[in-house]
DNA sequence: GTGAAAGCGCTAACAA
DNA sequence: TTGTTAGCGCTTTCAC
């Protein structure tokens, strides 16, 4: 910072100047190659310090064909991807893990054609070393993508490609729920299901299934209305419900929501449990029981794969799968 | 894609070669730079697709000094930031904004001495082209760094340094809460403000009064819990409240808990207003009547400012202040 | 309208 | 242990 004198930033070739050593020299001590005498590697400092030299990342991409970033990929709930709570934590955790290697996810928003050309475009101009891919509805659009760009990349969700991915154990948590319900002694079970073209959907309510038998199930889109929508349509039908499983948290929230309204006490009358364990969980009243997915965890097992993989591309594919938990709290 | 023969990734050379043109011809032709022969720039456009070529953004980066893409840097909520809807909703009108110009944002937590150290390091490399800077506590910190690194940068909420910002009036905001619960009749208001020691909340807090005179107060943390804490102290001491302000949506929601939970119907025996419209406000039962806060459209805002700024870096730091605007809903 | 050539700032052989 | 040198792939004067 102080001292400096011309105008231009500095560059290596300014520190080495002061230093009165080579560029090469220089290198070595802002990359923390050893072999370099310690008097030297002083001098060498202090002209750092002197000159306020901050290395150029581009010129050392140039050469070294590492960006030191890499793409964190997102797509689905019709582009307010991050107001979306699962998305934020997916982030949070890649970003925790990330930073301490140095490395910034990029954020970049899949969700039009135009939208994954451009991105497309990005990867193969070597913008970043690898790519993040989240998305509720884990589009093959997405992860054919980046197979194409031929870069290291690590799904959300299990996938057919060659690519690493993180996924929890969607039926295992179905499962929870349900043993959960019938143990606390709820005999008229039903269900409110995601979408059912979105595997996760699908997995949830087979594992609820393999433990409470076929039960009741109108499917929802994973928000707070459809939810309510649900939960109207499933009491219409079976008024003596005691007992609702909802795929996600916000649906479990519209539940919670309609069973309330119509007079019911929840978990008293009706017991509710969600899946996410998601802030909405903490924000409900009741609190929610629900199936927690360890998102945040997840997000930063992504991050570990894609560097690993970043650090040594002759590494095959791999993959980290997750045990979700049942986190009893008022709702059932 | 095709035809691709080499090994190597294609460079300009490459495709020069093909086309049977120089390097800068490609260049031009890539860059859209006019003066180029139609009939060249077919075959130049005929070689770029049959090598498969992409240009190397470092190698580009190199020559412009331009990273083509800018840091989003956020702090608060205790590392966990995106789980906070808030930040979401910042991230989703930056993204969206920037999109549309070719640029992503290297996303970056500032929640430490170390990161925000990191952070300044990697602006100071030229790894963006300038910062978008946002948090709930907007530090000192946070935005003296970036003068020190003397980059283009655009806080979220007004500040002193000579930087651009956005923000919202909140003391308007405020002011319509007030205004709307009188109008319905409310003669026992209450407030819940946010922590004292932040800005917004005093100016929330300020507007409010400016309207409905001095009225009992807690402060809580922007939370469900410490709303509900809030109202159960203000309840304490004000039994016959029939009209609340919550200094942020989610606190309004531990409000309506409380209220619910002590027989008290709302909007009938006491009505409630909320500040943000985030989610939570429209899954509430009842839902939210709040102010809103154009969150998405500041975040556009704050990415068009700094792009602005960062094409020509002689135009002064501006400013956009948002208008906020109360949505009317069920709980008032 | 097009090409030749000079660099952008850095790393990595290879010599010394 | 240190210095010399050759690029990395691109943009951009400056001639032609």
């Amino acid at each position: 910072m102080a001292g400096r004198t011309t105008g231009r930033t500095p560059t290596l070739e300014d520190v080495a100047r002061v230093a009165g050593v080579s560029r090469a020299t220089v290198s070595r001590v802002v990359n923390g190659i050893r072999n370099v005498d310690q008097d030297i590697q002083e001098a060498v400092r202090r002209a750092i310090e002197k000159t306020g030299y901050a290395p150029n990342r581009a010129a050392r991409s140039l050469v070294t064909r590492r960006a030191g970033a890499v793409a964190l990929v997102v797509s689905g709930a019709g582009g307010h991807v991050f107001g979306d709570p699962f998305f934020g934590r997916v982030a949070d955790g890649v970003v925790d893990f990330l930073r301490g290697h140095g490395v910034h996810p990029l954020l970049m928003l899949a969700d039009t054609d135009a939208a994954r050309d451009d991105i497309l475009a990005h990867l193969r101009e070597g913008g970043t070393d690898g790519a993040l891919l989240v998305s509720t509805h884990p589009d093959d659009l997405l992860t054919s993508m980046v197979a194409v760009a031929g870069l290291p990349a690590v799904v959300f969700a299990r996938t057919l490609q060659r690519l690493s991915y993180v996924d929890v154990e969607n039926e295992v948590g179905g499962a929870l729920a349900a043993r959960h319900l019938l143990s606390r002694g709820c005999r008229n079970l039903a269900t409110i299901s995601g979408p059912l073209d979105v595997r996760t959907s699908n997995e949830r309510l087979a594992g609820f299934r393999v433990e409470a038998g076929e039960t009741p199930t109108v499917a929802g889109n994973f928000t707070v209305a459809s939810g309510e929508e649900a939960m109207t349509t499933l009491l219409a039908g079976h008024p003596n419900v005691d007992g609702v499983f909802a795929a996600n948290d916000l649906m479990a929230q519209g539940a919670l929501a309609v069973l309330q309204s119509t007079g019911r006490s929840v978990p008293t009358d009706v017991a509710v449990v969600g899946f996410d364990d998601s802030s909405a969980a903490l924000a409900c009243r009741p609190k929610l029981t629900t199936v927690r997915q360890p998102v945040e965890d997840m997000g930063a097992a992504m991050a570990e794969l894609l560097l690993a993989r970043i650090q040594d591309p002759s590494l095959p594919p791999a993959s980290r799968i997750f045990e979700p938990q049942l986190v009893i709290r008022d709702s059932a």
